[in-house]
RNA sequence: GGUGCCAUAGCUCAGUUGGUAGAGCAACGGACUGAAAAUCCGUGUGUCCCUGGUUCGAUUCCCGGUGGCACCA
């Protein structure tokens, strides 16, 4: 009946896509899949702009998935990712419907709509107790034996280095194990602004969130327990206020770098948003500055197509 | 009004014993298949305030302006 089987609704930070996968998913009658690293997460809300409250068209809910999936602190990664969006797109496929994937994670699109192929590797306890004392430097040597790093990705910190030693492990002695997940056909729509503009949005954004309470939900967080290594570590507001809040920056300080590292963010957006261009994904972009039915009515004359 | 100091990249500043200049931040481009809002790599974008003088040659020295800061009135 159509020649695709999902939208997927991608773009830089604060282009407006939630608002518009929502309208899209209402008119479809489906819902909206989150392709969101840091929505995943219970109690950040306001500094991953989940606005939950934007799921409501006309006093009807449009259902939304992969948002509030998991506490704060837990190490969510692609392959989890992978394997909880064809679930609920499954289900989607079963009732001919089609969803809407909605985020602006290069890399879960990526794991998306290019269908990596990864091993689903279990937590190794022995290995990981085996792999406990060593120094960084020990396990990069021991990570280089087993592949070649492409950037520093790997050996950042030990957590990482020895859940890609474990990796590595479980690759050599399980060789075809790789997950075979179907790639959706998806109508991929880009929501584009021109640099100078995003960045107003982005600062304006700012602004609001700061008003309606970030430094509060941040400082909630460390007070359930989050260590502030945990929320330096999932970045933006989350370090930046951590930052504040632990007396490392001013108010005015932190304000102003986190405004700087949200525009230097949108900007590894664009520049992955590209690579996935180059690399054989067609994105049709359209102009941010549309309303939302101008923007639907493109959207829905290319599925129609 | 007087005296002194300053004027160099988008910003903060360094520097050139006279041969047209460089750091940090910002900006821009890129990489990235297991925490990716992370992490990493690359690129200098410039009437060296203006006018005149000295000089083969001035961003650099000198005269005069303009603007800023400080102090004295």
């Amino acid at each position: 009946m159509n020649r695709y089987n999902l939208i997927t609704i991608l773009g830089p930070t604060a282009s407006g896509k939630t608002l518009l996968a929502v309208h899209v998913a209402h008119q479809l009658k489906s819902g909206v899949i989150s392709a969101d690293s840091r929505q995943i997460y219970r109690g950040m809300d306001i500094g991953t702009g989940k606005d939950l409250a934007d799921y409501v068209v006309n006093g009807e809910p449009v259902p939304y998935y992969l948002i509030d999936i998991c506490d704060a602190g837990y190490q969510y990664n692609v392959f989890e990712y992978q394997r909880d969006f064809h679930m609920v797109f499954q289900q989607f496929l079963q009732q001919g419907k089609i969803p809407v994937l909605c985020g602006g994670s290069g890399l879960y699109l990526e794991a998306i709509l290019k269908g990596y192929q990864l091993p689903e590797v279990p937590i190794n306890p022995a290995l990981r107790e085996q792999l406990r004392n060593k120094s960084l430097e020990e396990l990069a040597e021991i990570l280089q034996r087993y592949k070649k790093l492409h950037n520093k990705t790997d050996i950042d910190t030990k957590n990482r280095a020895i859940r890609a030693i474990e990796i590595a492990v479980y690759e050599q002695e399980h060789a075809h194990e790789l997950t075979k997940f179907p790639i959706p056909t998806s109508l991929n729509i880009g929501i584009y602004f021109e640099r100078a503009r995003l960045k107003e949005r982005i600062t304006q954004r700012l602004h609001k969130r700061l008003q309606e309470g970030l430094i509060d939900e941040v400082s909630q967080l460390l007070k359930n327990g989050l260590s502030p290594e945990a929320l330096l570590y999932y970045g933006l507001e989350y370090k930046y206020v951590t930052l504040y809040l632990t007396r490392q920056l001013t108010y005015d300080e932190m304000v102003e770098k986190l405004n700087i590292a949200i525009h230097q963010f949108s900007k590894r957006q664009m520049t992955w948003f590209r690579r996935m261009e180059r690399q054989g994904i067609k994105i049709h972009w359209i102009d941010g500055e549309e309303t939302i039915d101008g923007k639907m009515h493109l959207i829905f004359q290319l599925l129609q197509q």
